[in-house]
RNA sequence: GGGCUCGUAGCUCAGUUGGUUAGAGCGCUACGUUGACAUCGUAGAGGUCACAGGUUCGAAUCCUGUCGGGCCCACCA
């Protein structure tokens, strides 16, 4: 049998085919992996994607690292699962199909009816939904299929209305009236967190309401002032001191209002007139300012963005032509006392970008602050915190901590509903006065469903729960089923911008559902920009579609790249080039596994994998050794999350070590396919994870059996003889790179070469098997016509004479101090002294009839010491 | 206003509790390559680790400040 593999490696004939045959084997489901009953197990919930769009490089950084993360934990012998999904996306969902549809027919959501628009919604769902699976797979993500999920689905809904029931019933869900954020063109409120803000240039008024009123304000939005009810002034603040307290009726713009002064510490007296029109309707801290004051509050705008009814003239008119006709009307009047132009931060829909409207509304919310009895006395924002502040949960990197726990500490209740039809419908009926919360609709005629669906992240912050079989698994406060078995999960790994809208939200759902942390381990990788470092975005088109990547340079390649060069928590940028160099990489093992291969027979190659051969010559040594250590390392760079580091880390055996040295050494001594062998199926497992499909599609060109669950290789690297093997291989192999500079040092400087170049090592810690051996390294790339390894108690000079011919350099290694350490000191002194003339020979009888000799003290195992020893050889050289 | 973060080779970035003469990939220069690999090899050039102080035997690393990017939060009307 031959193992014959194509020069160049092609992953597009390749890739899908492997996918295929893991896939059938069942094993991405744990049930079926061949584990012992008490195996750990190990859980990562994919971050289900929106269903609004395909997979872009973001996800696609997700899927590496998780995949990496879950066929480590495979290998390892865990009762690993990844369980995939994805995300009904409320809002952005909505909002896409609205666009998509008014682009082809023209109509609005309104024009089709909920009943219609919902269909188009779930018909645009199935083509993106098929568009992500089918990416995923691409990707080489080893989820677990069977257990897919969706955020909408039948269990989920059950889930998802339990949970408000339960919420419910303990008084975290409740209705009330309050200031909320509202988006008129998405035409429903937003949550705090889903608000973002905008520098803008803004127009700042200011004037008075009416002649007759003493204080001028300053606004920005003087449309409104229709609401004022009172002028708020900084109690410290001596010029409006004797007013505070007193009412005023006044004629602003025809419109009558009545104008408490009151004093509040936010009223910051710098800035404009240092008097706040103060219109409880239409912004959160005045809210608070007309309760604290007891006023009332008066409804301007309504939830289309237009001045309500009531308001004479202005009434209908949208926010910008009443601002207009208002500022008019005070111009006018010759109450407008200035008009200046300022930096505004103006709030807008993180959906749509449109500037949001604070408006009083019936809504219902989620209470952070009330005190649960099932989790303690504790509210859900005193429970949440705690779970970071005494470690059960960790954030990677770490400083993500802080502002977790400063957003959970600013945290206001939470506004669940939403005026969208897309999501979960609110499962509360109303008939009349009376309400009903419950699972289904109570029996009865003319209950009526509340019409607003909830907030996506209500359903998503379920999700490391709901995906596993909650509530049916949790029966009378145990858990059963994937949920005993897999819950709590092990690591989120998500982006960093999302820890507030989601991750403190799944803390929180599964604080509250199982009274557990949801996960125990947070990693927030950095966005993918694009090589420029901006924001990869579809407007902009500087986006990168994976599935281009992955056509041009294989998975492999491109799982790589979003791999390295990047650490936790920071953005990275990303270019086609490095794409194209993991490709090149990936290619060079491909050879090194072809090489291997081609040079050792199917009697070898059937050995376990664990079998471990014993080394015959130093290269031998120093290569298992170096391996030995290489998978300590990684393994334990791959507990600690440094995922670059470990691919930096390989890369550098792989190709520095392995194909630079070992395999060059191979090509010229003998008996090396156990070796072979033994490096290839260890590189193969240790590569796995990164770049599943390549090592994948060599280890099945000479294994029926799938490299996905072999065992991961141990590493002995603690073992005191092992150490020592690495460190005297160390040594070999930096005295090898010194004689190499040395000869072309020479062949620069046009010095015939009239010996031969050779090397005595003196190595007394070295491992017994390795003593005494000679090994040579007839290796031209190394210029080493001889190499002679000895021990202590052996004396050098018969290792000279044992190695043929005249030699030309000798260099010898010491490890330890001691009496060694202080003889080779002396002859360092003494050549000190023939450098520099004092002396014309080395006093040491050893080296007298075979000048020039040197010594080098290579205790130090860096190549770099040697820099100033090679130029007093070369000096020496030249002297000669 | 508060907080976080970054500044290291031409470019993109590593640098794990402070430790010899700071690394990688890409790019660049020169030479080479018919037998694992041109998706390759050998060698090389290139860095006052933003700046200024301080702590230390020793600082890219710790502290203070300055300059310059980026991000987050907040009730500037």
């Amino acid at each position: 049998m031959t193992y014959e593999l194509d020069k160049i490696y092609d992953p597009a004939s390749n890739e899908d085919k492997i996918y295929k045959r893991w896939e059938e084997s069942g094993l991405f489901n744990p049930d079926n992996l061949s584990l012992s009953k008490d195996s750990p197990s190990y859980t990562i919930v994919l971050p289900p994607p929106n269903i609004t769009d395909k997979l872009h490089m973001g996800h696609a950084a997700t899927l590496a690292i998780e995949d990496l993360l879950i066929r480590y934990h495979r290998l390892r012998g865990f009762r690993t699962l990844w369980l995939p999904g994805t995300d009904h996306a409320a809002i952005a969902t909505q909002n896409v199909v609205e666009k998509k549809i008014l682009k082809e027919s023209g109509k609005t959501r309104q024009d089709l009816g909920r009943e219609k628009f919902l269909e188009e919604v779930w018909k645009f769902l199935r083509v993106t939904q098929g568009e992500i699976l089918h990416q995923s797979r691409k990707m080489g993500a080893s989820l677990d299929w069977s257990r897919l999920a969706f955020t909408l689905d039948e269990p989920r809904q059950l889930a998802v209305r339990t949970m408000f029931k339960e919420m419910y019933d303990e008084g975290v869900i409740y209705r009330g009236e309050r200031v909320v954020n509202w988006c008129p063109r998405c035409h429903s409120t937003l949550a705090d967190d889903e608000v973002e803000y905008k520098e803008k240039v803004g127009k700042l008024y200011t004037f008075k309401y009416d002649h007759d009123f003493p204080l001028p304000i300053s606004t920005t939005r003087p449309e409104t002032k229709l609401g004022d009810v009172a002028v708020a002034v900084n109690p410290k603040d001596r010029r409006y001191h004797e007013y505070i307290g007193k009412d005023f009726k006044v004629d602003f713009c025809g419109q009558t209002l009545q104008i408490k002064i009151i004093a509040d510490h936010n009223v910051d007296p710098e800035f404009g007139t240092g008097a706040l029109g103060v219109t409880p309707a239409h912004s959160a801290v005045d809210a608070q300012m007309a309760i604290n004051n007891n006023l009332p509050v008066i409804k301007v705008i309504d939830e289309d963005g237009k001045i309500s009814g009531g308001f004479g003239a202005y009434s209908g008119l949208d926010v910008d032509s009443a601002r207009e006709k208002i500022v008019l009307e005070l111009r006018a009047r010759g109450l407008l006392i200035s008009e200046e132009e300022i930096n505004n931060n103006l709030s807008v829909c993180y959906r749509c970008g449109t500037p949001i409207e604070p408006l009083p509304s019936r809504q219902w919310f989620i209470s952070v602050d009330k005190k649960i009895p099932r989790l303690g006395n504790k509210s859900l924002k005193e429970k949440a915190m705690a779970v970071a502040l005494d470690g059960q949960i960790k954030f990677l990197p770490d400083r993500f901590t802080k502002r977790y726990l400063d957003w959970m500490d600013n945290l206001h209740d939470w506004c669940i509903s939403r005026q969208i039809w897309f999501g979960h419908q609110i499962p509360v009926w109303y008939r009349g006065e009376e309400i009903y919360v419950g699972l289904d609709a109570p029996d009865g005629n003319d209950w009526q469903q509340d019409p607003d669906t909830l907030d996506t992240w209500f359903s998503s912050g379920m999700w490391t729960f709901s995906t596993l079989g909650w509530p049916v698994n949790y029966q009378k406060g145990q858990k059963i089923g994937d949920l005993a078995q897999f819950h709590p999960t092990q690591v989120l790994e998500t982006g960093y911008e999302i820890i507030t809208l989601w991750v403190s939200r799944m803390i929180m759902m599964s604080l509250f559902a199982l009274n557990e942390i949801p996960f125990s381990q947070v990693y927030l990788h950095g966005m993918i920009l694009d090589q420029n470092g901006k924001k990869m975005s579809k407007s902009k088109g500087n986006g990168i579609n994976p599935l281009d990547m992955i056509a041009k340079f294989g998975t492999d390649a491109t799982r790589l790249a979003v791999l390295t060069g990047s650490t936790p928590g920071n953005d990275s940028r990303f270019s086609e080039d490095k794409v194209e160099a993991k490709r090149n990489f990936i290619n060079k093992l491909w050879n090194i596994s072809r090489f291997i291969l081609a040079t050792t027979g199917e009697k070898f190659l059937a050995t376990r994998a664990e079998y471990r051969p014993a080394p015959k010559t130093a290269a031998d040594s120093w290569i298992i050794g170096e391996l030995d250590s290489l998978i300590t390392r990684i393994s334990s760079h791959l507990d600690n999350l440094n995922f670059s580091l470990a691919a930096e880390d390989l890369h550098d055996f792989t190709w520095n070590k392995l194909a630079d040295w070992y395999l060059e050494i191979a090509k010229f001594e003998r008996n090396k396919e156990e070796v072979l062998v033994y490096l290839l199926k260890n590189v193969l497992k240790l590569w796995h994870p990164f770049i599943p499909f390549v090592t994948e599609n060599i280890w099945q060109s000479f294994n029926d059996s799938l490299l996905m669950v072999e065992k991961w290789p141990q590493g002995t690297g603690v073992s005191d003889n092992n150490q020592k093997i690495v460190k005297d291989a160390q040594i070999i192999s930096l005295t090898i790179s010194l004689i190499q500079k040395i000869r072309d040092a020479r062949a620069k400087h046009k010095i015939e070469p009239t010996r031969k170049i050779s090397a005595v090592i003196y190595a007394h810690s070295l491992a017994d098997e390795l003593v005494g051996q000679d090994i040579l390294f007839k290796n031209l790339r190394t210029g080493i016509d001889g190499l002679r390894i000895i021990k202590e108690g052996e004396k050098i000079k018969d290792a000279i004479y044992i190695l043929d011919g005249e030699v030309e350099v000798y260099l010898i290694g010491a490890i330890d101090a001691g009496q060694e350490k202080r003889r080779l000191a002396k002859e360092q002194a003494n050549l000190e002294k023939l450098i520099a003339g004092q002396s014309q020979k080395i006093s040491n009888p050893d080296f007298t009839d075979r000048a020039p000799a040197h010594i080098v003290d290579i205790e130090k195992n860096k190549l770099s010491v040697y820099q100033a020893e090679l130029d007093k050889i070369l000096k020496i050289m030249g002297t000669l």
